[in-house]
DNA sequence: CTGAAAGCGCTTACAG
DNA sequence: CTGAAAGCGCTTACAG
């Protein structure tokens, strides 16, 4: 009923005095028609207004040229899109251009193995998931039903077992640990987030094996992302308790807003940063470019990590394979003031 | 091809050993089938893995319980997603959830009237268009594919003729005049963006009124939105050359950018925020929350305005008529040390 | 060079 | 209560 009005493929065909069958050869370039003829329909359509239906051209090879982009960590965020968390905001826009660049569309699906999603939710021709978590059961239905994906950050579980840009958390990581030391630091603390994704597991991982290395116990302290700079006090706490021989002289928070909180709660307590105490940040938010003192924290370059993910997408909406290299996006250091000491 | 292996309402029905029809029947609880078979296609129809085809479905009555946004104000930021401006993205993904309550996903569309845009860019059953332009293409041209929309802002050149979800930016940016004035501002300058819509357009205009009220020269200043902090030479340049008398002793920046970029020139040329000079800003960047000193702003709610802009954009999907109220979503005053003086 | 026919996966009158 | 048939708007062999 709904926008019945809009002019069909017919009556193109009968405005131009052909078949069907001709003016889908004509708009679309395949078999043989006559120029005249093409020219002919051409100009009919556009008089009519005609535009080809998305919908039923997708029933063909039930194909949409739509993508859908699934943000895990929006579930353990407690507002969809907190204030100042530039990371996945950057890489929706930038997927979201991406894909238009490539003659898709992109839609944002929050969880779309809950009960009563739309049907919509399902039908994009290739997933991307951001930062899965364990045993992700987004991964698992979309494996179930065929539909394919790439994921950004493994499954910490299936490591391996799907097409994945894996941004190389090790290299993340190592970059800034490498970098707090050049600055003076002997002993980092790591405050991840306390979702099970890779990001947080694997930078956990190399803490132990770099304090190992080092000859003493790791300090790694796990908090929820959606506490946001409220952690603060907590931080400071948990790692300046005790034996002063185990305080740390740098905290490397992966979440940028925990990094603001206890950049503020340190200097709350006299604590002097940089100079008695390196603070950094993992994914930026925009907190750290602006508070005093400014802070250290990684780019991670979503525009780039959007751009390589939806290519991968489209490869696979197309039916073709994909291979990923190991670390296709490099992440860089963006030093401030809370790690420059002179 | 692709994804030949999904089963089909006839894999069902043969399962079942029924017809198509009646597994449609069960499947949606329409006509009248016996409970028991009802039972068994359910049973058989989850056996398979069988999840009804959103495109085969939506052929019936051209609807894909899709909704599109389109961001226009993105085609003059230079970045799509310039860091720190939350507005546009808060709306993004409140526009994600609220939809996806209501059975809906939701793309982000770039400019439809473009060249070349996949057809799903235009297979939405409906649209939001957040700050169109004068005259904006993208509204005629819904308007001309017979395509429902709302436009959250009027057209500035069409006020009146679209279902609009008019935020009463006279409102707005009336709280903001009337609280610099109750902390002492005798004279206050208005920088608005450049782009044609009638966040800006409406925003000078009231400048004008309360200017003659008040028997003296609008003080406006319109300057790219894209250009961010770094207008904030310029800005002073351009209102404390010439007479000092016309000096003025606020400056309102409908960009939070901009507000940012002012008040940090103000303090290196010595002119101190708020002593001297209220700043404050019309639309939030997260800058103006962490700067020194914190920069007042508006909060324009941008959740709540998706949300009602949702509701609106699925009722008329539903080929339901809307009606929306004057103001629906009131913004409020974030206050800031920028205009606080005692 | 052109078109009749079948089919994509569903739904919806309508007949039994 | 159940199902055969037509149709949604297109495309794609295939025949002429």
């Amino acid at each position: 009923m709904q926008r019945s009005g809009r002019p069909t493929i017919k009556d193109v065909a009968k405005a131009a005095g052909v078949s069907p069958t001709t003016v889908s050869h004509a708009l679309n370039g395949k078999g043989v028609v006559a120029t005249e003829t093409v020219a002919r329909i051409e100009q009919v359509a556009s008089d009519i207004g005609y535009r080809p239906s998305a919908i039923a051209r997708g029933l063909q090879n039930s194909r949409l040229n739509l993508l859908a982009l699934v943000i895990r960590p929006f579930h353990s965020l407690d507002t969809f899109l907190p204030e100042g968390v530039d990371y996945f905001l950057r890489l929706a826009g930038a997927a979201s251009m991406t894909a238009m660049e490539h003659g898709y569309s992109l839609m944002i699906v929050d969880d779309p193995t809950r009960p009563g999603v739309p049907l919509s939710a399902l039908a994009a021709d290739a997933y991307i998931v951001t930062e899965p978590f364990e045993h992700d059961p987004v991964l698992t239905m979309l494996q179930q039903e065929r539909i394919p994906f790439v994921t950004v950050g493994a499954d910490p579980a299936r490591r391996g077992q799907f097409i994945t840009l894996d941004e190389g958390i090790e290299h993340q990581a190592g970059l800034m640990f490498r970098h707090l030391e050049a600055v003076g630091a002997r002993r980092i603390a790591l405050v991840t987030g306390t979702d099970r994704n890779d990001w947080n597991l694997s930078a956990h991982h190399l803490m132990e094996e770099w304090s190992d290395a080092r000859g003493h116990a790791p300090l790694v302290l796990a908090l929820p992302e959606a506490a946001g700079e409220t952690v603060g006090d907590e931080v400071l706490d948990h790692f300046f308790s005790g034996d002063p021989a185990q305080h740390p002289d740098a905290i490397f928070c992966l979440t940028g807003r925990h990094a603001a909180g206890v950049t503020t709660a340190a200097i709350k307590r006299g604590i002097r940063v940089p100079e008695d105490l390196l603070v950094a940040g993992g994914s930026g938010a925009m907190q750290n470019r602006t508070s005093s003192p400014t802070v250290t924290t990684l780019d991670l370059h979503p525009e780039a990590v959007a751009r390589t993910a939806v290519e991968a997408a489209v490869l696979l909406a197309e039916g073709r394979s994909v291979t990923l290299p190991a670390s296709s996006v490099l992440a860089t250091l963006n030093i401030r003031e809370s790690t420059t000491r002179e």
